[in-house]
Parts: C-alpha cells; sequence; structure tokens
DNA sequence: AGCTATACATAGACGTGATATGTATAGAGA
DNA sequence: TCTCTATACATATCACGTCTATGTATAGCT
C-alpha cells in the first residue's frame, strides 16, 4: 500500500529544496509535501535524505531558518532561501536542464546533427 | 584543449553505456569517444568511472566482452550488449525520463494543474 | 487510551562517480 | 632515433549524496 517508488534524481534534492523554496518560507515536512505534490506523486523526499541536504544547505549560506508555530499549533523550523540560494538555484538549475538535454542527445542517437 | 566540464548526471552512467551499445560493439574508449560526440562534448565519460562500470555491468550479465583487435591494430576489449542488457536499457531508459519530467513539474511550479 | 499524522533528527550503509595512478603500444613529428 | 601524444585498459582510493532504519515528541481523532 505504500511503494510509488521513483526516488529523486541523484544530485537534483538540493535544486528540488532550493526551487520549492523560493515560493515560499516552508518547514522540512512541508518541503516534502510540496515536492511530492507538485510532482503529481512521483518524487518523495525521505527525511534521512532532507534534514541533512537542508543542513548543509544552511551551512553553505544558502537557506536560513527559525523556529515558529506552524499552523497546527506545533513548533517548527522554517526555511528561508537566501540571496546566495537564490544564486545557487539558478546555477543548479540550468546545469541540470543543460545535462539532461545533452543526455537525451545521446538516448536520441545521431539524427539531425549533420555537421 | 581540453576543459569541457558538465559531469555526467549521477545515475545515467549505465544508462548512457547500455544506448551507446545498442547501436553497435565497442571498445571501452570508443564507447567514451561515442557519447562525447553524441553529447557534442557536453559529457565526458572519465576512464576510471568507464572501466568499473563495465564490470559491473559485464557481472549483472547487461554486457558481454571479448579481446579483438581494433582497426588500429590494437588489442581492445570489445563490448556488446546483451538480451539482458536491453531489457534493461528499456527499463532504465523510461526511469529516467518519467523523472525528469516528474523534476521539471516541480521547476516549473504549479501551472495547469488545476483539478 | 491508543493510533495516526505531523515534525525533527541522527547513525550507518551503500552505490557510484571522480581523481590519481599505473601499464602498454602505435603513430607522428622532431 | 627519440620523444610525445593518442589510444587502450585497469585499479585503488576517495568523496559525496541518498536511503534505511531508528529515535524522539506532540496534536488530534476515535
Amino acid at each position: 500500500m505504500d511503494e510509488p517508488r521513483s526516488q529523486i534524481l541523484a544530485g537534483t534534492l538540493d535544486l528540488l529544496i532550493l526551487k520549492t523554496l523560493s515560493a515560499g518560507t516552508f518547514h522540512g515536512y512541508g518541503i516534502a509535501l510540496h515536492i511530492k505534490k507538485l510532482s503529481r506523486d512521483a518524487l518523495r523526499v525521505e527525511e534521512g535524505s532532507l534534514y541533512p541536504a537542508l543542513q548543509r544547505m544552511q551551512m553553505k549560506g544558502w537557506v536560513s531558518s527559525a523556529w515558529k508555530e506552524s499552523p497546527t499549533g506545533r513548533q517548527a523550523r522554517y526555511y528561508k532561501i537566501t540571496a546566495a540560494g537564490r544564486k545557487q538555484l539558478g546555477f543548479e538549475s540550468s546545469e541540470f536542464q543543460s545535462s539532461v538535454a545533452a543526455t537525451m542527445l545521446v538516448l536520441k542517437g545521431p539524427r539531425g546533427v549533420e555537421s
């Protein structure tokens, strides 16, 4: 009753988190839900990947965090993207898209490539 | 004369190799050149990644290999995709494309998703 | 009272790709 | 002839990031 499979593409977790936070502040659990929802359940972010990633990103200065009360009345750590984070988002986003494009070129094979 | 950067997307090396071998037999060096060429120099496969990957894939039964003489007169180990390899290629290829599609959904943000 | 969803966090395992290094040969150019 | 470069294979070591498993705790519902 639970296997939707489909892990995140290795190396794209930071990108997904940064993109999520570029739309507003979220706590960890909320980030996971947001990615799951936007990807229509295709991508599931595991807690064991998410929290270490958030810590790494905070150390790199891409996100900042603060404890706040969530709508449900519980304390939660809310994350916010920084200016450096937005810069990183732009960088990783274009890197990702060109890598995907290059990979697709190989998967399509040689066609319409004549010099 | 050699900096084209841009590493391979993590997790796609096997896919790139299988796709290459689905077009014919190649030796290791030739596989690297083929991927580099088809990707228009965007993807560079390092030897230290390639040969271990080929060994892993051979152990899994996705490729087979044999020593042959290359056109340049040197001995080289030529790799060939197996039936299991073609099956794996199909699997990894569709997995990759749906993962990319899911990631793109997140990167595009919520649009045209009503209902 | 107990279950589930929410919420954070860490430890350890694992896969995989990069770096660095080593071998060897053919061919080109000095 | 000698040396350099491209070709060709291979390994050891490392770094990195993600997953699994586990642990804590609280709010709300039944």
